[in-house]
DNA sequence: TTGACCACGTA
DNA sequence: CGTACGTGGTCAAC
């Protein structure tokens, strides 16, 4: 078969593990390929990367490079192509098995694809394979990926080879796509290989400052299950002892507190923060809930199971990374990386001898918008570091209602003050607005979309099954998901691509990515290092916006500063004293701050 | 035990 | 007629 221009050598690390839980691997540059036990495996890895620096195959970075980063610490490939992650990005939704990927890759209906055995006794139906990797109808046997098929040398060397000719026909399909899609799937593989990073480095934590911010919220440490219980009811009558007489309401139980609110004269239609905020002054118990609602989130999710068990004996905190989300295509994590509260953050600090660099792209959205859709008048206002100032002056109204018109436009408010201002954005840079009138559209009619980076977004089954048109208010919700999607998903592998390019420009100098927040970067390096690191980031991002818009005239700027924790703000971050003050000041701040407005 | 709903944290 | 995600609570259905 004639192979694509990859560009640079190819290569191929693929794994499988038997019944009794041993790996092993076929790794090596195409045609050169060899079955070797994990150590051996990463050896190899460490020695083709330095000499050849190829691009490495993978069924997914999750399966064949977690284990060998165990083994080798210091393994870092540069050059990935994940047959998962271009599944995704090429054919849409999230499952993205070996056997789906083949199928998509060799255009074979997906209702097609061969189950995978359950483990029961219908795994019999591994017999109807025969006895190839490749079946009689072209599906891949459907008894590799549990490790069941893949127990020779040569198997698994067969097994390289599979991966080898999938990516292949995936790097097809992508340049047929257009001249974005394969750097797309290039991109979206480097952030898969850092999501393997991230997982194994973890978030850097100062535990002391994180047990003082739960014991301020929760109580202290409970020592039984008895205490727990207590510190709960203590919780809970602070909010109760502003009832007399409803002492029994169960504060977690939305229909009891509304029922309690209304007996002392809160009318609410429902106990959402919003809607209670403007209740406060009504009756002291308002107050008093919504204070405990902030408590109990601590207590709850971010309390002293969720430090025992996601915080480990080094002070960082673990959880999973995905590359994709099933819609737009940004990253996801759980175990709270993605959405500490901010009362915690001053949490999350630098190691001794390390600070932080803190970079968060400012007003991405519509920056992303004026590449996505071509229109050079909007292009032209991203040359302001404030792009709103000049989207006001051309329409000739406050900066205040440019921003929200421009927000209404993308998102799709339409209440509120927006609508003359809406009118002015139509009139000065319609082709910004046509795009996504287009993107609203073709969701209402169930249709399929392309964000810029190539990545499928499908609407016709979003939301639940029923059928585009016998649901006004359903089509509406996929338009508005079609509207954001485009320029969600297209400002996400922008935020990839950069990180990416931060990952491979500030290794040398020591430094490593510790969390990706959709439009922000933190990224761990030794204190010497800092201002080597600022540049590297805001380089990377000039050089990735260049190769991500392919040189459309639109400017992306990032707020870049050295900080020693995460809740520090980044121009002229003094450290703050380090006493007891720090905690109780910042929980001081943050409910004075949600007080008015 | 599972799924729906509520509620709320992040961007 | 903002969207996306993850988490933990209760309740009803199984």
């Amino acid at each position: 078969m004639d192979t694509p221009d990859w560009g640079s050598p190819l290569g191929v690390i693929v794994s499988s593990r038997s019944p009794d839980g041993i790996r092993r691997y076929a790794v090596g540059l195409a045609g050169e390929v060899a079955a070797l036990p994990p150590a051996a495996a990463a050896a190899a890895v460490s020695a083709l990367e330095q000499e050849h620096a190829p691009r490495w195959v993978v069924w997914s970075c999750e399966e064949a490079l977690a284990p060998l980063l165990e083994v080798t610490p210091g393994l870092r490939p540069t050059r990935v192509w994940d047959i998962a992650e271009a599944h995704r990005l090429l054919h849409g939704g999230w499952a993205a098995e070996p056997g789906r990927a083949w199928a998509a890759a060799h255009g074979l209906a997906p209702d097609t694809v061969p189950a995978a055995p359950t483990g029961d006794l219908f795994d019999l139906v591994g017999a109807d394979d025969g006895p190839d990797l490749v079946r009689g109808d072209g599906h891949l046997r459907a008894d590799t990926v549990t490790g069941a098929w893949l127990t020779t040398d040569d198997r698994l060397v067969a097994w390289a080879g599979a991966a080898l000719a999938c990516a292949g026909l995936q790097r097809r399909q992508a340049a047929a796509l257009g001249s974005r899609v394969v750097p797309t799937v290039h991109s979206e593989s480097a952030a898969a290989v850092l999501c393997v990073e991230l997982a194994r480095d973890g978030l850097p934590l100062d535990r002391a400052v994180v047990e003082e911010l739960i014991g301020a919220a929760a109580g202290p440490r409970p020592a039984s299950v008895d205490e727990e219980l207590a510190s709960r009811r203590r919780r809970d009558a602070d909010v109760l002892r502003h009832v007399p007489g409803r002492e029994s309401t169960d504060l977690r139980n939305p229909a009891q507190v509304k029922a309690m609110l209304a007996a002392v004269g809160v009318d609410v239609p429902n106990t959402r923060k919003w809607v209670l905020e403007d209740q406060r002054r009504v009756h002291p118990v308002v107050d008093a809930l919504l204070d405990w609602r902030k408590r109990e989130r601590i207590a709850t999710t971010y309390g002293y199971r969720w430090l025992d068990t996601h915080v480990g004996a080094d002070d960082r905190l673990r959880g999973h990374w995905t590359a994709c989300d099933g819609a737009g295509g940004r990253m996801t994590a759980d175990n709270g990386l993605h959405n500490l509260p901010a009362p915690l953050r001053p949490a999350v600090a630098a190691a001794p001898g390390h600070v932080l660099v803190r970079a968060d792209l400012g007003q991405i959205e519509p920056r992303v918008l004026a590449v996505v859709s071509g229109d050079r008048s909007f292009a032209e206002a991203t040359r302001a570091d404030d792009l709103y100032a000049p989207v006001a002056a051309r329409l000739g109204v406050d900066r205040g209602v440019a921003k929200i018109a421009v927000l209404a436009a993308m998102y799709g408010q339409r209440s509120g003050a927006a609508g003359e201002a809406l009118k002015g954005l139509e009139r000065a840079y319609p082709v910004a607005m046509a795009h996504l009138d287009r993107a609203y559209a073709v969701g209402v009619a169930g249709g399929d979309l392309r964000t810029f980076g190539g990545r499928l977004i499908r609407t016709g089954r979003v939301l639940g099954a029923e059928p585009v048109g016998a649901n006004p208010q359903l089509d509406a919700a996929r338009g508005r998901f079609a509207r954001n999607a485009v320029i969600q998903g297209a400002a996400a592998e922008l935020f990839k691509a950069w990180a990416a390019t931060v990952r491979a420009t500030t290794a040398p100098l020591g430094a490593r990515i510790v969390l990706c927040l959709h439009d922000e970067l933190l990224v761990h390096v030794p204190e010497e290092q800092a201002e080597a690191a600022v540049a590297g980031v805001n380089a990377a991002l000039t050089d990735a916006a260049r190769r991500w818009s392919q040189g459309a005239p639109v400017r992306f700027v990032s707020d870049t500063g050295v900080v020693r924790r995460w809740s520090e703000a980044k121009e002229g971050a003094q450290a703050s004293d380090e006493g007891p003050g720090l905690v109780s000041g910042l929980l001081r701040r943050n409910s004075s701050n949600s007080a008015p407005s």
